[in-house]
DNA sequence: CAGAAATTTGACCAGTTGGAAAAAACGTTA
DNA sequence: TAACGTTTTTTCCAACTGGTCAAATTTCTG
């Protein structure tokens, strides 16, 4: 599976490299950029999440990071390169677990577990959930192409799966792509609107039961709906 | 039902009044008055619910509105004013529909309608749901506390209503607080991912026909769910 | 139409922003 | 340890930012 393209501004082959060796060629990555790099994406990540591409500032990044804002630009020359850095790995784990939904599965494990797995996605990288969000409110200037091919693609992949699954009456027939959105909008919501979530739920429904909670919830509600059976 | 209220900073009662009447009375608003300001908060709209707070400036707010910035800043003399006045307003309408879920109702058209005017919010103030949806983002600085009070208090009571109907045996028993977590996520999701959702469904699919289809399949979705009864 | 009040404009300002340049400090290895 | 490449810091800049102010213009009211 190919790493997901974002619209790259020309920076010496996207690789990021600091501007070190001017024209031959350009020597395996130190220890220290490595690390650096890292702790630079990590920073970044925090801002941007929260601020948006606009709202945040390389200051704030270079602060959270613990360096100078010319040390940090000496790792990243611009500011887009770092964002769009963030964007595409993002959108590689993002997506993984729609990847992975299977059409020789049967219906209830396999959206079962993808549920699950979007959920955990909300909890262990909430971070990059809301980088994506802020994104999409952008109105996903630099992801709309990539949207509109692969995204589309995989999904209408996959809403021919779901449609398997209610040709052979294992699921009752309804709209595929919709009931796509949906499990994404559910499980995106407990990382992107977290603030909501723990003030309506109160201090003490704030931990790890939360969690299981939603989860159970969700299950049930894909599967069975509110109405009493019969 | 009062207007919820946004930490206010001190502005000469919060009335967004020119700084015309220096000290005697007020004065009431004049023509020119209430038109730009509405201009104003129009445009306002616009970037912020794009851009953020932080993301958003005033230039370009004034340049939306058709005129300059000390113009603009004339009839607002801060940025944050003209935030808080349309996350203010926003959260209002925003509210309506949960706050007329009724309790002697049954869940069924209750239920349905709830969805639906959701739904409608998301389709006809998109602009405002992607403004409060950049508020959460950035952990809802300007209204957390109302969420801790007004709206915590608010879905308490639904919550309440929700478990009634649960106790008559109207619907199957489960988490009232993420079924409304999971009716905001769904319907907010057609305004807030609106590119995603046009990009996936492609050209042919993005006008009216859209909404229609949204509609019964959420309702469907959450009084069925998936799997085929017995 | 005169005068007053309301509105708009242009010039300006201090602080912030993304980024460039060069020099200084550091680390590695022959 | 000298020489070289790498990393960090210092200094700087032009554009942009939110906001002020006084003067010029327009609109309203008697």
């Amino acid at each position: 599976m190919p790493p997901i393209k974002v619209k790259m501004l020309e920076t010496e082959g996207g690789k990021g490299g600091a501007k070190a060796a001017p024209s031959k060629r350009p020597r395996a990555q130190t220890r220290i950029q490595r690390e650096k790099q890292e702790v630079i994406l990590e920073a970044a990540l925090d801002v941007f999440s929260r601020e948006g591409f606009r709202g945040a500032t390389i200051d704030q990044i270079a602060e959270a990071a613990g360096m100078s804002k010319p040390n940090l630009l000496y790792y990243f020359p611009r500011k887009e390169e770092i964002y769009q850095r963030l964007l595409a790995e993002m959108l590689d784990i993002w997506l993984a677990p729609l990847r992975e939904i299977d059409s020789v599965g049967d219906p209830v494990p396999e959206l079962r577990s993808y549920l699950r797995r979007k959920l955990e996605m909300s909890r262990d990288y909430p971070r990059q959930s809301r980088l994506f969000a802020n994104e999409m409110l952008q109105g996903a200037p630099r992801v709309l192409e990539m949207l509109e091919t692969d995204l589309k693609a995989l999904v209408d992949d996959k809403a021919k799966v779901i449609e398997g699954w209610m040709d052979a009456g294992k699921i009752v027939r309804t709209d595929p792509y919709h009931l796509i959105f949906s499990i994404w909008a559910t499980t995106q919501h407990y990382a992107d609107f977290d603030v909501q979530v723990r003030a309506v739920l109160g201090k003490d429904r704030g931990g790890e039961g939360r969690f299981e909670d939603a989860a159970r919830f969700l299950e049930n509600l894909f599967l069975h709906g509110l109405l009493p059976k019969q």
